[in-house]
DNA sequence: GTCTATATCCCGATAGAC
DNA sequence: GTCTATCGGGATATAGAC
């Protein structure tokens, strides 16, 4: 159902979807006409409904399949570690993998309101399961003393709105490298779920 | 030029712009339409262009309005207090400010990319006058020595990006009162920012 | 100051030729 | 699998009556 069958993956396939990504996390999914995706690409419109039934199961696969690997990389990844790195691990792959997809990002937390109700569902109950792979972190943490939380949930949405908006300043060109942003946005979350003994 | 002449400030005035607010705020500039608008208020689409010359008109002074605001209240606030508190006092007014006004919230993070590119720059002006007012507290908490930040710009977004967080999920009949919020989220600034002194 | 009517254009989606 | 043509509708904005 995502895709229209018989049409998997072709290279036309792959380019209408990198067109509707471009075009929707930039110009926002309203604004964007189905005439426009099909001229980048390089097609007329009629020909677009080959590779999609319409326009809403567009934008539906796109925030799909970003969460898909957002949860199985992160998945992996964390098999790995050691259970006293994985907060710092976890902020430092947050910032790695969503700073290399931008426009992903963009219409995940932008266009989850032009979802279908159904399609939103989905998409959100994805979103849910990463921030839970967040607080068990937190929760961890709490019970084995490392960690002085006063409020997992509320932590959790904390630490995640503060990784997200490093998506929307980080320039690579930029000041600071990719390690370097890593390195204290990690460190300050670390800072801020550990047990208060500071000075003044 | 933000408003027709003549036609400041009356009842409509104020209904129109309340209404393409709200509409703004949970749909998207580019999927509300003038006649939507319209139809909130009571009027057919014709009446509207009475008070703003075109819907562009309407979500610049929208923002703008709701810049002039977060400003000028910050600038009379911070007067009273003393330096060592002003971190926490931020923190707590950002919260207490933004979540009694959710819409024009929505909108100045949606909607920056719907402004024309004058208007653009007047509104990201005054977005990042109010960064720098942040970003001074951290400077002059760092040289006075009560901080220790790695680097004030970078840690400034973080802070900012984490606060803007809250209003994504914080709701008024929810499990947290407003200020355990505050609370909660002032200290884990206050810790992020402070001299690391913890135990392992 | 609000209405109706209209100019001009773009929208998503489909039909059918090739 | 891509094209052209088209359906039915809605968009912003304006004109002119009342």
């Amino acid at each position: 159902m995502a895709r229209v069958k018989g049409s998997n993956s072709t290279v036309t396939d792959q380019r209408v979807r990198e067109a509707a990504l471009m075009l929707f996390a930039k110009y926002g999914y309203a604004a964007v006409s189905m005439r426009r995706i099909a001229s980048r690409v390089g097609l007329q419109v009629g020909a677009l409904y080959r590779y999609t039934p319409d326009k809403q199961s567009l934008l539906f696969d796109l925030l799909k399949d970003h969460m898909i690997r957002v949860l199985s990389t992160w998945e992996e990844e964390c098999k790995e570690l050691e259970p006293g790195k994985m907060l710092k691990e976890f902020m430092k792959f947050h910032i790695r993998f969503h700073i290399q997809r931008p426009e992903s990002v963009a219409i995940s937390y932008n266009e989850l309101r032009n979802l279908s109700p159904l399609n939103y569902k989905t998409i959100n109950k994805m979103r849910r399961s990463y921030e839970v792979s967040l607080e068990k972190i937190l929760i961890r943490g709490q019970n084995s003393g490392c960690f002085e939380v006063e409020d997992t949930k509320l932590t959790t949405m904390a630490l995640i709105a503060m990784l997200n908006g490093v998506l929307n300043w980080y320039k690579p060109e930029g000041r600071l490298s990719l390690s370097d942003v890593e390195e204290i946005y990690s460190e300050m979350a670390l800072r801020s779920v550990s047990p208060t003994k500071r000075e003044g």
